[in-house]
DNA sequence: AAAAAAT
């Protein structure tokens, strides 16, 4: 089968020869024909699949006749994060080079302006996440009678990000007599709810994961002896220097983490960049584009990337730590051994987090290879054979501005970002720019060596031996909030 | 134990 016996329009098919294709994968040659004939589907099917070309090409196919309206647009398609909202967008921009059709892309994080002129002017179709899309709505700039299809993309993401209650109200600003497409990885009750509620006799369309785990990737595991931020850091060093990676994703738990941790990388010499949902959206975008482009070779990523984003060819996928979420494990090895090639994929498990490896192991129903090198024996000795410091007023003063970090407000976790910034002085810092004095806290006597020092050099420039009075005043250590 | 998404 070729996409020649799909019926498409000849701008399309020319379209997508340029793009290199000449056969549908099997989620294509499925849902396309059922569109074009105007039926909903339901689609199951992974990232990897072909699952954007299935609903992208007989949507411009349909939308090649006829012409949007102001504020009016013909189409809708829903993404739960903004990368692949933007990423939707790329190949509708691709597919549909023949065709003089209007996208806007509904998207947080950018100028709302810049969008609102694009609705105004009449858009064919609106790529958006729920958030930017409600908001143009609650406005009044927009009008919703007008969409013929809808596309839920991502549907069992949507619903872990909890998105489902936006999603029917969406829903329900729509006319009845539209055309619904839903795509989710898995069924679980709450997506097929929403099946039944919002779609009409759709075909079930569900086709294989693209590479199973167990074929491609090769997994292992390494268990640090310690819960310290430190060890894990130089076991993490210790195994990204043992393999030979073209590009690799580092995941970690928490968002502070990707930023410390990438940092720490860059001053050990490695090419990472941190990438996760407080990040500003220029810079998510700029970091996703050079690591596809290879131009960086590590990406030190939260969840946001796990799952959906198309980075294809990942040589490496590191985990920092499992994930809270066992299936979020699946979803970021996936990220390599992608299309016929194969991969590996290494976890770090501390003590902390056996519950979580063991949930991971459950999930995956096999056990894992436990790798270790002489490097990370070295690494974890390097550590522990570290002299402890001698308490002298310079380190006083540091320590005692350390113990901000275990404060529960926002503004102390700041503090997390000073400590990264110690760990790697010259690593681009593009955090927040708000800044805070930083306070000691009562117990500023009690050594604080719990994290850190491994790879930071003398951190604290400038002060010399003078303490200044406020550092050393009690302050108010209760949450604010 | 998390992250994501509107300002």
């Amino acid at each position: 089968m070729t996409f020649d016996d799909l019926d498409l329009d000849p701008r399309l098919l020319s379209a997508v020869k340029d793009a290199g294709y000449t056969e549908p994968t099997p989620i294509q040659a499925q849902a396309i024909p059922a569109v074009i004939q105007g039926r909903d589907v339901t689609g199951i099917a992974q990232t990897g699949t072909g699952k954007t070309a299935a609903f992208v090409l007989p949507m411009i196919h349909k939308l090649g006749q006829g012409r949007a309206k102001a504020r009016m647009p013909r189409t809708l398609i829903l993404e739960p994060t903004r990368e692949l909202a933007a990423q939707v967008a790329e190949n509708f921009e691709k597919y549909g080079v023949n065709h003089k059709l209007n996208m806007a892309l509904l998207i947080g994080g950018v100028s709302f302006a810049d969008q609102d002129k694009k609705i105004t002017a009449g858009a064919d179709v609106l790529i958006a996440t729920p958030g930017r899309l409600m908001d143009h709505f609650e406005r009044g700039r927009l009008l919703m009678t007008g969409v013929q299809m809808l596309v839920i993309d991502e549907a069992d993401r949507m619903l872990d990000m909890g998105f489902i209650p936006d999603i029917e109200k969406i829903c329900k600003l729509l006319p009845t007599n539209r055309q619904t497409l839903l795509f989710s990885a898995t069924m679980p009750p709450e997506i097929a709810k929403l099946t039944k509620q919002f779609q009409n006799d759709p075909k079930q369309i569900e086709v294989a994961r693209p590479a199973q785990t167990a074929e491609l990737i090769t997994q292992y595991m390494t268990s640090s002896p310690s819960d310290k931020d430190e060890v894990k850091r130089g076991i993490l060093r210790a195994i990204i220097g043992n393999c030979d990676v073209k590009n690799g994703i580092v995941f970690c738990n928490r968002k502070t983490e990707v930023d410390i941790v990438a940092k720490s990388l860059n001053k050990h010499g490695f090419d990472a960049a941190p990438i996760h949902g407080d990040l500003p959206q220029s810079y998510r975008m700029e970091t996703l584009d050079k690591f596809r482009n290879g131009d960086l070779k590590l990406l030190v990523a939260s969840d946001v990337a796990a799952r959906g984003l198309d980075v294809p060819d990942v040589s490496h996928v590191f985990n920092y730590a499992p994930p809270p979420n066992s299936d979020d494990y699946v979803h970021r090895i996936g990220r390599t051994g992608r299309a016929g090639r194969t991969g590996e994929s290494y976890t770090i498990v501390s003590p902390r987090d056996s519950k979580l490896w063991d949930a991971v192991l459950k999930r995956i129903g096999k056990d894992i290879e436990q790798f270790s090198s002489e490097a990370i024996v070295a690494a974890i000795a390097d550590v522990s054979a570290r002299p402890e410091r001698k308490p002298n007023k310079k380190n006083e003063n540091r320590n005692s501005k350390r113990k901000g970090r275990h404060g529960r407000t926002k503004d102390r976790a700041q503090s997390d970002e000073q400590i990264a910034n110690n760990d790697a002085v010259e690593a681009p810092t593009i955090q927040k720019t708000e800044h805070q004095v930083e306070k000691p806290k009562q117990e500023k006597k009690k050594r604080s060596n719990k994290r850190g020092n491994d790879d930071l050099g003398p951190s604290f420039k400038g002060m010399g031996e003078h303490v200044p009075a406020f550092l050393l005043r009690p302050v108010d250590t209760t949450p604010t909030s």
